[in-house]
DNA sequence: TCTGGGGTCCTAGGACCC
DNA sequence: TCTGGGGTCCTAGGACCC
């Protein structure tokens, strides 16, 4: 059987480019695009400011320190959205087999597709092209016989990188390629590897499998592949991740300040139950298992997670599933995140609850879900989290309406 | 002007049952 | 008359990705 051809395409400083596309003041300066709020990180920094040393996770101050000139600007996640749809249907004109790996990510099957379109590297060249036509953005392109020799491929030219790993090249590829290059293996694994003398992937082929897999367990297999170059994972369509069950829907936020007050947190945890009963609901989902994370003020993060009699979806429920948990736990020190997430997910049957109180709650849920699509989230909200508003402290910056609250 | 937020998967241990 | 053994469910935490 014949090898398919894998494309892998990775925007170059996705964030950061949109950014300097949408306002020209921006372009050819060290920007860095960062999240809203006061405790935040670069999220994308420009390649002018990559030049000073500027990178992805660095402090503000970190990032200010090593590029003084440096421009902030704040994160604006449906610009890149819409940048993402409209790039997903660029990567549709030449092949129906597209994955989203990420916001700016995506493995492209054109398996077969040489007789439209040339072969692979002459039609990486027209995406290349026609992303640039329309968008004006740049990508690395890497093309290989899979997905992780493809992803390895965009990652080895940065920005507007083009690069074929063929089947006859993978052996001299890896041969001396640190293991951390590769997608899956992280800083814990390189660490682990190394101190089985395993460094490179051409180690790593080489290795025994009954060492790796009494290391690592049923990943020692996969690892053993990965140095190989050998992946057998395929490139799966939107359409087929919709179909696919969600496991988890959760959101977290840090606090603007460390907090110690119950009761301030059990606002903060009301919220994000909101939110994630809306997200939870909007998928037609319910979930059995309510966990609660903190992290506290030297970073220590846990969970705590509740199994639920039944599967939940309003708000209110996950709110109290994780209030119960909250108040099991003896803080030990000032909270700097909280967050909330609903697992053992089940598809809802659409049907109308049998108990008149049951009833009542939906609809006021399916008012407000309304009410908040139409005019922006939070619009109409829990009585104490109006109290909140009008104390005049924003709880989160990113979720506040642009106009006027009804309440 | 110290360390974001969204996920998935795997493991290990304990409870519980037969 | 010391501590079988398998299976499932549940919880907590860690590794990894962007």
């Amino acid at each position: 059987m014949n090898p398919g051809t894998i494309l892998h395409i990775d925007m170059n400083a996705f964030f950061a480019s949109v950014e300097q596309r949408a306002d020209p003041t921006l372009r050819e300066k060290p920007i860095a695009v960062a999240g809203s709020k006061t405790r935040g990180v670069v999220l994308s920094p420009s390649y002018e400011a990559r030049a000073y040393g500027v990178k992805t996770g660095m402090t503000y101050g970190e990032a200010k320190k090593a590029c003084p000139h440096i421009i902030m600007v704040a994160a604006d996640s449906a610009k890149y959205s819409a940048a993402c749809e409209q790039l997903l249907g660029i990567w549709q004109e030449f092949t129906p087999l597209v994955e989203l790996f990420s916001i700016d990510e995506a493995f492209l099957d054109v398996t077969g597709c040489e007789a439209l379109f040339g072969d692979p590297v002459r039609m990486a060249l027209l995406i290349k092209e026609r992303i640039w036509e329309a968008m004006k953005l740049t990508c690395s392109i890497g093309i290989g016989p899979n997905k992780l020799l493809a992803k390895l491929g965009s990652d080895m030219q940065k920005p507007d990188g083009l690069v074929l790993i063929s089947s006859a090249d993978v052996a001299g590829v890896l041969e001396d390629l640190p293991v951390q290059q590769l997608c899956g293996i992280g800083p814990s694994l390189t660490k682990s590897l190394a101190a089985m003398g395993i460094g490179t992937c051409g180690e790593l082929a080489r290795a025994p499998l009954r060492q790796l897999t009494s290391r690592f367990g049923i990943l020692g297999e996969r690892l053993r592949d990965m140095g190989r170059g050998i992946d057998d994972g395929v490139v799966t369509t939107q359409q087929e991740q919709a179909d696919e069950m969600s496991r988890s829907m959760g959101h977290s936020m840090t606090l603007d300040e460390d907090c110690a007050n119950v009761e301030e947190i059990e606002r903060h945890i009301l919220q994000l139950a909101e939110k994630v009963a809306r997200r939870l609901r909007r998928g037609l989902y319910s979930g059995r298992t309510v966990t609660l994370t903190l992290r506290y003020a030297d970073f220590h993060t846990f969970s705590r997670q509740r199994r639920l009699q039944r599967a939940v979806n309003h708000g209110l429920d996950i709110h109290a599933a994780a209030v119960g948990i909250l108040h099991e736990i003896p803080l030990a020190q000032a909270v700097r995140l909280v967050g909330v997430s609903v697992s053992s997910l089940e598809r809802n049957v659409a049907q109308m609850p049998l108990f008149p109180h049951e009833r009542r709650k939906a609809f006021v849920a399916d008012a407000m879900d309304e009410i908040n699509d139409r005019y922006g989230s939070f619009t109409v909200t829990w009585g104490t989290l109006a109290e909140r508003h009008r104390h005049g402290r924003v709880i989160s910056p990113a979720w506040r309406p642009v106009g006027d609250r009804q309440y």
